[in-house]
DNA sequence: AACGTTGTGTACATCGTTGTAAAGACCCCG
DNA sequence: CGGGGTCTTTACAACGATGTACACAACGTT
């Protein structure tokens, strides 16, 4: 065990509250006191016990962010992000994963870490409006991601929708005429799937291109292994698409792989786009297309609304975040 | 906030230790007693403190992961192994990133996040071993990666001289007589990249090959841009390699991509191998060959450890535990 | 009837830290 | 010299949970 406050004020002649009040920087104590206060600080190398400083106080000024997968190159990026900016906020990030479970989402949500974090960043994948809802804990909630009607929670997304319609309106753009979609969740209403497919459809009919349902290919786990059967099935069809919107990038180099195997050429005969813009998709081959949401400022919004929630506590109205996304353009769809 | 043992115990009718002694599953409750306190402890959605719970007794169920980037998939998918034993072993994974700077390093082993957790597991890029044999904070430690000579700590590695001779050796056995390396580290001694340099010159002498220094190139982070940069640079040499072990999967990659970008067919031309087995290196294009430490075997063994020495405390003497590794050919070093 | 045993519950101190309140020392000013 | 302020330091309580020690009842045993 390390030493304690008591030790120190022994050690320096003095009483508890005076080695707190040198260690907490409090302006009235007299420069000898300090200095003898220091040198049985340094002699003994004192650390705070953060445990009993945060039982008085109540901050641990550590947060939690529960992703769904943490190796997934997505979370994984936007995690850095967020570890990045809650330093500047002061907070160590607590990662936790929740494999998409809705019962992990929901006990994290719920506090199953309670009075361990201030905070709470959750991107869920199953959770729904009436988990959080019916939630008791009241340690402050951020979630990314698709927003949950009537759910009263702060939350930091993108525009889906108009994501997924600027990369297929790019895809119709290149003259491409049967572009297909991997990545639907025919059991999943309202989540982050339903969304970009709806713009996915929305881009189809201003090009004044018919929906095909057979053009749009289900994926459980959005893994590269999805995306490389996805593919497979797309190609298995009687009339094979000319062009893939994957819902994220993961996918679409999985994709990627499968057309490579079947010896397609990628944009020549199948141009692929993605969604996210992980960092292997700057180098993969071809280099990928993608929707990139920024994710800095996702993170810097998500950390914003947790400080005003912390601070102003349970009483302030639910806020959104809305972060920018851009499209970018590589060699999976260019044609030389 | 929320309740506390005690509003419990008001609730209930009964003592707070009480209260205590049935949250714990103290044996001599009667049930009625039980039953009442129960009933108290449902209404008020009761959780314990922990940090009161652990300043009492020590324990927080808490221990680090330091790692330099989290977003590196290496890392990412060593952090998901280790996160996921460590819940077996009933503990919470606190994920640090160094960024491979010494002085962070250095302030997590000695304890920045002092009686907060448990134990510590540091993949250290730049600590040495004096940093570690100077350390005055009590935590248990396990070091992941190189064996730090005279460093009275636990670790877990991989034989790296034995992997990378392994990586190499299958490149000569393919015929290829001028293998480069990408990923010397020529201002740190002793680290992983001299280890696998060693293994790396070590394969060249039995295969009967001269070594050339003008064939190794330093990298400074390990990304797929630093591969990238190396392997142009390897390009514009005279006499360029036609093959090239990379220390690591994701200059692998970036490497493969500069080929692509000049043109030039892998493995016809050049042939690739990296090291570290990540996901990716499945779905490239080409499939990556690569060395496969065992992931899961690593996290075992480092979890394996730091129970020991936070059961057994101090005196214990330091382990080494060994992972395995194996080579995986992929396409990148096939030829058809 | 006296005694131990077993089961059940409580009072109190304790972990390390900090806020509150107050005591003491010192100085300045009228 | 008294009243007021400014520094400086301290004692004490409190945060929430748990270990220790003990009280008390009910029981069986001698």
């Amino acid at each position: 065990m390390g030493a304690s406050i008591k030790d120190v004020a022994e050690r320096a002649g003095v009483s508890v509250k005076t080695v707190s009040n040198v260690v907490n920087g409090y302006q009235f104590v007299a420069p000898q006191t300090r200095a003898k206060v220091q040198k049985a600080l340094d002699e003994l190398d004192y650390r705070p016990n953060l445990s009993a400083r945060l039982l008085r106080g109540g901050r641990t000024g550590l947060i939690a962010l529960a992703v769904p997968e943490i190796r997934m190159p997505y979370f994984a990026e936007l995690a850095a992000q967020v570890v990045h900016i809650a330093k500047d906020h002061g907070w160590t990030v607590l990662i936790d994963e929740t494999q998409g479970i809705l019962d992990n989402e929901r006990l994290v949500s719920e506090g199953l870490k309670s009075h361990l974090v201030d905070g709470l960043i959750v991107s869920p994948l199953a959770l729904r409006a009436r988990d959080v809802q019916t939630r008791r804990d009241r340690t402050p909630l951020v979630l990314l991601g698709e927003r949950l009607v009537h759910a009263p929670v702060d939350h930091v997304s993108i525009d889906n929708v108009a994501g997924a319609q600027a990369a297929v309106a790019h895809l119709a753009q290149l003259g491409r005429r049967r572009i297909a979609a991997i990545g639907s969740q025919p059991h999943v209403s309202g989540g982050t799937a339903a969304l970009r497919l709806k713009g996915y459809r929305q881009a189809l009919r201003s090009a004044r291109l018919p929906y095909d349902p057979m053009l749009v290919v289900p994926a459980a786990h959005y893994h590269r292994s999805d995306g490389a059967q996805a593919m497979a099935t797309l190609l298995d069809l009687d009339d094979p698409p000319d062009a893939v919107f994957c819902l994220n990038d993961l996918m679409a180099l999985g994709a990627i792989r499968t057309l490579h195997a079947r010896g397609l050429r990628v944009p020549e005969q199948i141009a692929v786009i993605g969604f996210d813009d992980i960092e292997e998709a700057r180098f993969s081959t071809p280099t990928l297309s993608t929707v990139a949401p920024d994710k800095g400022q996702i993170a810097r919004l998500a950390l914003g609304l947790l400080e005003r929630r912390i601070t102003d506590g349970d009483s302030a109205q639910p806020q959104e975040g809305y972060a920018d996304f851009r499209l970018v353009v590589r060699e999976s769809t260019t044609v030389a």
